[in-house]
DNA sequence: CGCCGCTTGTTCACGTGGTCACAAGCGCCC
DNA sequence: GGGCGCTTGTGACCACGTGAACAAGCGGCG
């Protein structure tokens, strides 16, 4: 079967899908405001980024504005949910229930945003077959058995550092294609797989860097950091 | 008073920076396995980046490998150490004892590393006055208390998005210079205060984005995501 | 004591991303 | 219906980061 439609795939830089995500919560905020047009300087303004950064990036999406006037607020919401995805609920899996994983378990924020967790696992016996915010802990070994009953897209790995290797190629063994790392260490995975990581003692050592720098408790500036985010591996 | 050395302060690159715990990390793994010395090559396998990386970023630090040896673990381990701040510790305060905020608390893992939590503060009367993980939560309106009593470098954001940039601007009056902010809303900081972000759900979508180009269940792959990090804000 | 292999440190070329500036184009007003 | 102001979209330039290739240099062996 040919492919779907005309799509020709543009390329959009790693860059600017990292910017994405927050151009596209900009413009909730501002739809929440009832405000039926935006200009790219205003959603510079609520994204945090530059007016001509935000033109440039939306550029790679398609021609959605018009001069003189801005981008529909409403139109461009959609259109940006679609170009990530967003129009179809990816269910995830969480992996590993001590204290970050029970946090990402009752965090609601995941299902309104289309992220609902469909399942949670742990090796743990004292923690399997418990209940977390009405979803019961299954064993890991079960993992190919959840991944029959229900499509997960995504695994979060929430494990300590020593087993996120082997839950991370279960996941992808179950059929996981998308994994969110948050163990501290090298997880590797093939190319067809996307990894993402978020290590908060990295991230507090880099703050540590810059502050040191500084001269300890703020004298001298030096350099300011802002995040800024990649893709995921392959 | 003069400058304290004759250091010469040589220019580090942000995402050199970004890369440096990751090393110190993996120089930690090596220096428990009883590696005298370690290569490029194998620090490059260690922390999931190429060797030729590895030499240019280390080399940003100073001279400090042999040539036809490898790197003294040991030596490179305090050298890096030294550079990234961390032969002090950095007092953390947390805002927001929600889920999130709870599971910050009560992971022992920031202590270990040298960002012992020094306090707890919430504005909810509700959880003010709990104990936390041996940790009396306090009332946000006494930061700047809090500050006097002792030394606050860092202060994590675990709030509600609607309370975040109020939390930063309270916590900068009190003289914090460093931010980790895990609020789902851009966070305003003057030049001089470092401020980096994590984003869970920004994370889940950039996986989206991908998964979403290679067919939704996997089958031509585009672009595989790796995380990447950047300097604070200023 | 000299040679040889190994690994670092550096240089160079390339690709990606960011910034600036400006022409194109749309809507409104007169 | 024509002109004018406003905002987008894009092209060119520049800085940064990456990857490879190579010379410099250290240690060990004969």
């Amino acid at each position: 079967m040919a492919e779907g439609s005309k799509r020709q795939a543009r390329k959009i830089p790693e860059a600017t899908v990292a910017r994405l995500p927050i151009y596209l919560r900009s413009l909730l905020e501002a739809a929440g405001d009832g405000l039926p047009t935006i200009s790219s300087e205003r959603l510079a303004e609520l994204s945090g980024f530059n007016a001509a950064k935000v033109r440039k990036d939306l550029s790679y999406l398609g021609s959605y504005g018009t001069r003189g006037v801005g981008y529909d607020v409403e139109y461009l919401q959609y259109q940006m949910s679609r170009e990530l995805g967003l129009t179809k609920d990816w269910h995830v899996v969480i992996a590993g229930l001590g204290n970050l994983g029970h946090a990402l378990a009752n965090y609601g924020g995941f299902g309104d945003r289309g992220f609902p967790v469909a399942a949670l696992v742990d090796a743990d016996p004292r923690v399997v077959g418990t209940d977390i915010n009405g979803i019961t802990v299954r064993h890991i070994d079960e993992l190919d058995a959840i991944a029959a009953e229900s499509q997960i897209d995504i695994g979060i790995i929430a494990t300590p550092a020593s087993a996120a290797q082997e839950v991370a190629d279960r996941m992808i063994a179950a059929g996981v294609s998308s994994i969110l790392n948050f163990a501290p260490t090298i997880v590797s995975v093939p190319a067809e797989v996307s990894l993402r990581k978020v290590d908060l003692a990295v991230e507090l050592q880099i703050l540590s860097f810059y502050q040191q720098r500084r001269g300890g408790a703020g004298s001298t500036s030096s350099l300011p950091p802002e995040t800024a985010a990649a893709p995921p591996a392959g």
